[in-house]
DNA sequence: TTTTCATAATCGCTTAAACGAATATAAGTA
DNA sequence: TACTTATATTCGTTTAAGCGATTATGAAAA
């Protein structure tokens, strides 16, 4: 399959649009996407898996913890101008960048 | 679903593109579509009515035709980019183009 | 070396959606 | 009124993909 639909299957789905918004704010392992998002490793796993297939992600493995950025080159930058224009705009992706945000406070008091 | 989501999964698949990247130059019936992408009836018919419930197009009917077009809003400006900067730069999608093209001029000599 | 922790993979199930083929509808034409 | 034409819908089948629950893997820590 072409790479743009690639790209497109992977943003039909409300979990993977999710994750993407919080990794447009800075890389972050899986554990990080479970607590802001508040669903289970499998799902967070799963989703985060599809969208490295698509080329959108891309992981780097740290002792026990995968960590996983953006991987968006030029030919899918129209997924800028969702993420800025469109998804930011709406009450969901706004929230969710509040909670990672919160957990990451908590997280660094409590762990690294 | 969101109007956003909606549009997304309108977008992940390839003949709904086309069928977009066409549109973008104007307005449309079924048997334009049809005939420039060689797809059935059937098919044309059904993409277009999954556009049109994610609001991506609008139809006007006239006569036994009904003819379709773009209805994108501010929400989802987005798309624009994508068309713009990612479709129209592959092939498929160029050559859909000059079908198009094509296809009208044959068109305007038989019919109307 | 056992145990724990983070992540990935598998299983069984359910749903969405794609397809071709065939049929229905509704308007125009003979 | 028949007949044709354009479009939509239905049917039966197939495939992709979502989910929770569970198990596997592999590195770190005890």
């Amino acid at each position: 399959m072409g790479k743009l639909l690639d790209a497109l299957k992977a943003l039909s789905d409300e979990t993977r649009l999710r994750i993407l918004n919080l990794l447009y704010e800075k890389e972050l392992c899986v554990c990080d996407i479970m607590e802001t998002l508040q669903i289970s490793q499998a799902k967070a796993s799963r989703h985060l898996i599809y969208l490295k297939n698509a080329e959108l992600l891309k992981d780097r493995k740290h002792a026990q913890w995968v960590y996983y950025s953006l991987a968006i080159d030029e030919r899918i930058k129209f997924i800028d101008s969702l993420v800025y224009d469109n998804l930011r705009g709406l009450e969901l992706y706004q929230n969710d960048l509040q909670n990672l945000k919160d957990w990451l406070k908590r997280k660094t008091i409590k762990c690294d």
